[in-house]
DNA sequence: TCATAACTTCACATTTTCTTCATGAATAGA
DNA sequence: TCTATTCATGAAGAAAATGTGAAGTTATGA
């Protein structure tokens, strides 16, 4: 198990990463946020411990960069405060657990373990379908490297048919799933933005919400 | 993802409303719990946003309620108080998370996400017959990993008698079940969708929807 | 307030499926 | 075997569902 530590108080940083390597986890040390996103984007490291309060670059950007580029690997934060302020932007930013300092060793250890031992969460935010990806959290899409674009409308089609990966979905579900005010179900604006949503996708994936005649769409 | 509020200060519940919104959430507002628990009956809400105290009726009846009817969408309560015993009772009444007021506007969006991370529960009811197999979520037939492709009409019958595995159907049954308006009893059209099921079936499928002379059809 | 973007409605084109119909084949009973 | 009835089938027009462009309406932000 290989682990990143990022901090910029080089005592600390020493010390958590002589006592990790004791406990056999492969260890390389970062002493600002702008190194540690570097390394973290050329290793593939099981777990990243991010501080912060950093020069150059502070934790929750570096956070928030890496879950930008889909780096799903379990990071755990640093925080000096104690403000749910904090709290909460580091885990909005994509951090899947956080410590208050001063803490013991022994309580990270606990929580290395057992970020480890989770299931690999699949970037969790993040709906995906092959290489289109869909981030709840900045509510963009990409294809590749490329962002699509989308109105409300095909956003919320979009991200249901994600959900709900080849289920078979009627014209109401997605009335009812997708728009907040509710039509009369012989209104076709669900075609009309399914068509809408359709023409700004790549011919492939637009091929992928099938028409099943009678019922409604599925997302294939 | 369509989200109800049910909180009966207008302010925050406008500000909530407002504030999900601009993450591309449909949201719905609910001022108290009767209404509340009204519109959470009508429509099929992806999570739903509980105050506890309110007039009418509290928070902890209307989750009570929903469970009750086994309504499984996602609950999070909002509560004034920090008590163990409230946050027990609410969790007991069914509800899936909670958080206290006053609360970060993030932290309630980070649970949010967490909350509709769950895969939604599509009954997926899968019949077969032999490799034969109709998934009613997808609204797929295969055989053996070769799918065949039905019209409507098609598919309803094929589900109707793998439903009524051997029973004998009439064409008055298959009129009733598989098309929703009716027909005087003199047209053929069953007979022409049964042939034309029976021809895109292998020859041993097609054989088994045997004909029973002067009743109906049945699949042995 | 105005300008712009997004949404909804509408009318019509297109596609797919359905129903009818005519005819031939099969079945049961006399 | 003959006959009346029931069933099977191909084809074509009818009907229904879907796709689409554009106009009108509403919402949004400067």
């Amino acid at each position: 198990m290989k682990i990143l530590i990022v901090e910029d108080e080089v005592k600390l940083n020493k010390a958590l990463a002589q006592g990790l390597q004791n406990l056999r986890y492969a260890v390389d040390s970062a002493f600002d946020g702008e190194e540690g996103e570097r390394m973290a984007r050329w290793n593939n490291y099981d777990l990243i411990i991010l501080d912060v309060m950093m020069p150059k670059r502070d934790g929750i950007e570096v956070c928030k960069n890496l879950r930008a580029s889909f780096k799903p690997v379990p990071i755990l934060m640093l925080t000096a405060k104690d403000s749910t302020d904090d709290k909460v932007t580091g885990l909005d930013a994509g951090a899947d657990d956080y410590l208050v300092k001063p803490f013991a060793f022994e309580e990270l250890v606990a929580r290395i373990r057992s970020l480890l031992r989770r299931p690999p969460l699949a970037s969790s935010d993040i709906l995906e379908l092959d290489d289109l990806k869909l981030d709840t959290r900045t509510q963009k899409v990409t294809i590749g490297d490329k962002e699509l674009v989308l109105t409300l409308r095909e956003y919320g089609l979009l991200e249901y048919f994600l959900r709900n990966y080849s289920t078979v979905l009627t014209r109401v579900d997605l009335l009812e799933h997708v728009w907040d005010r509710n039509y009369d179900s012989l209104s076709n604006v669900v075609d009309v933005h399914l068509k809408n949503l359709r023409k700004k996708l790549p011919k492939h994936y637009a091929k992928r919400i099938q028409t099943i005649w009678g019922k409604g769409y599925k997302l294939v």
